[in-house]
DNA sequence: AACTTTGTGTTATAATTTTACATGAAATTT
DNA sequence: AAATTTCATGTAAAATTATAACACAAAGTT
C-alpha cells in the first residue's frame, strides 16, 4: 500500500535523520528506487521532509543540525548504534522505572523506544526531548552543567537527585571499554553521576558499539563486575564474549 | 576574499531561504561555480545551511516549514517574540548570572543571545540546547519533570537547586497577564519555580508579547510589584504602559 | 465493456556533484 | 631573498543522482 509506505519512510526518516535512496531502497526491496523517489517527493511537498542529493532528511533532523559537534558526533557509527538501541528496547517492560544516560546511543535508545507507561531518569537533553514526545511515558530530566560536547548535564548538584529515587534498571553506553580499565568516559562528574546510577538500580544493562573496545577515557565508572548485560554489535569479539558469559554477563 | 563571500551566501540564503547554483553564480559572476559549491559545503559543514539537489537552503527556512506540536506554539506570534527577545537580548550583560524560563520566548531569547561570559541556569531544554551552541557561554539545566506540551522541566525537587545559586537577574516570559490577576501560567509547580527564581534573583525582567494581555492561566506568579523591567512589543497598549510607568517599572 | 485514474517499473536522457589535477598567489620557513 | 608550503581557485573528466517519457497493469468509473 502506497500510503503506508509513506508512512513508514517518514517514521523512518524522523528516526535516521538522514536516509540515501540505497539504503531506502535496501528497507522497502519490493519497489523501485524511482517508487521511492516519487514518495519522497510527496513527503516533500507535504513539508515532512527535505530532499537533499542521495536521499533524504527529516525536518526535525535539520533543525538538530544548528548543534553541530553534536550532530557530527551523531552521524558516527549510526547503524551499530541504531542495532544496540534496538536490541536494548526490546528490554524494557512496561511499569518500570528506568534511567537512561545522555550519550548518542542512548538517544537512538529513546527513539526506539515503545510508548508505554514507563518512568525514565536521564541526563540527556536530546534524550529527554526525544522521550517528551511519547505521551504515555514519564520524563524527568536530571539537572546540572551542561556539558557542550553531548548535550548532557552532570554536577556534583544531581547526586542529589538520586537520594529519594529508585530504579529497577539503567541502561548506559560507555565511551571506552578495556577488559582491565572497564567502562569509561571522559568526564569525571559524568563517571561520577554514571557510578550512582549503578548504586541506585536494581540491575544495569551496558550498551557498547564494538568500535569503542580497546580504548581506553580517563574516568572508569564501571568494572565488568557492575554490569548484567551487555547490548553490542555483531562484530563483538568472540574471545571478549567469553570472558563476559564466565562471569554470567549475558551477551547480546 | 573567501571569508566575506561565505558570509555573504550565508546572509543571502537567510534571507531567500533558498538558491540554486546558478542564481548564486548570478551574484558572485567573479567565482566559479566550483568555488561556490565548497562554499556551500562549508557553511553546510558548519550547520548554516542544507544543501539540496541544485543548490542550498538556509536552516531557518526548513525550520518553518515543520509543523511539530512544539514548532506550532514556537510559530505563533513569532516576529513579535523575536523582536522582545532581541531587546532582552541587548540588556544582558558580561560576566552576570541570569535565569531563563523555558517558554518559546525564552528560546528566542536563547538564541538572540550573544556569546559571552555569562552563567544561564534555566528550566527550558530547547532553551538549554539552543545555549549550548555557544562556547563562552556557561548553562546549568534545572532538573525535574519534563512538561512536554512546552518542553521544560519544573518539579518540587527543582528548588533545592535554587538553594545554593543566586543570580543577578531572572528574564522571564508569562503566558497571561491582567492587572488585576498579575503574571499567571498553566501550571502549578512551574508558578513555583518561577516564584522562586524570583526571590532568587536581584532583578526581575518580565517579557510579555501584547496577544497575552486580558488572559488569565491558572497560576500567578509575580504582581506587576514584583518585575523591574517589562519587555513587550509595539501593540502594548498604551494606558498600561502608563500604570507600569506609575510603579517605577520600566516598559521597552 | 470501454474508459479513466492511479501506481508502478524501465530505460534513456539530463542535470548535478564529485574527483583529480593544475595553477598562481600568499604565507611561512630557511 | 629564495625556497617551500599552504591555500584558494579553476578546469575538465568521471561518477552519481534525478528527471522525463513511455509502458503496463490493476482498480475504479461511467
Amino acid at each position: 500500500m502506497k500510503k503506508d509506505r509513506i508512512e513508514a519512510i517518514a517514521e523512518l526518516l524522523d528516526k535516521r535523520g538522514k536516509l540515501t535512496l540505497t539504503q531506502l531502497d535496501d528497507f522497502f526491496p519490493d519497489v523501485s528506487q524511482m517508487t521511492l523517489r516519487r514518495d519522497l517527493l510527496q513527503l516533500e511537498q507535504a513539508g515532512r521532509i527535505i530532499r537533499v542529493r542521495g536521499g533524504a532528511m527529516s525536518v526535525k533532523e535539520v533543525q538538530k543540525v544548528s548543534s553541530e559537534p553534536y550532530a557530527k558526533k551523531t552521524a558516527m557509527h549510526t547503524d551499530a548504534k541504531i542495532k544496540i538501541a534496538q536490541k536494548a528496547a526490546g528490554l524494557i517492560e512496561e511499569n518500570c522505572s528506568l534511567f537512561i544516560d545522555g550519550g548518542t546511543t542512548a538517544m537512538y535508545l529513546a527513539k526506539e523506544m515503545r510508548d508505554i507507561d514507563i518512568h525514565v531518569f536521564t541526563n540527556g537533553l536530546a534524550v529527554a526531548i526525544e522521550l517528551a514526545q511519547k505521551k504515555n511515558l514519564d520524563v524527568t530530566m536530571l539537572g546540572g552543567q551542561v556539558m557542550k560536547d553531548n548535550l548532557s548535564t552532570a554536577s556534583p548538584v544531581a547526586r542529589s537527585y538520586f537520594e529519594n529515587t529508585n530504579f529497577e534498571l539503567a541502561i548506559i553506553s560507555a565511551s571506552a571499554f578495556t577488559p582491565e580499565n572497564g567502562f569509561s568516559c571522559g568526564s569525571m562528574i559524568e563517571a561520577d553521576l554514571l557510578k550512582m546510577a549503578r548504586k541506585k538500580s536494581k540491575s544495569m544493562y551496558m550498551m557498547l558499539d564494538s568500535s569503542k573496545i580497546g580504548k581506553i577515557m580517563p574516568h572508569t565508572f564501571a568494572r565488568l563486575d557492575d554490569i548484567d548485560v551487555l547490548i553490542t554489535d555483531d562484530d563483538f569479539p568472540a574471545d571478549l564474549k567469553e570472558s563476559f558469559a564466565k562471569r554470567n554477563i549475558i551477551v547480546m
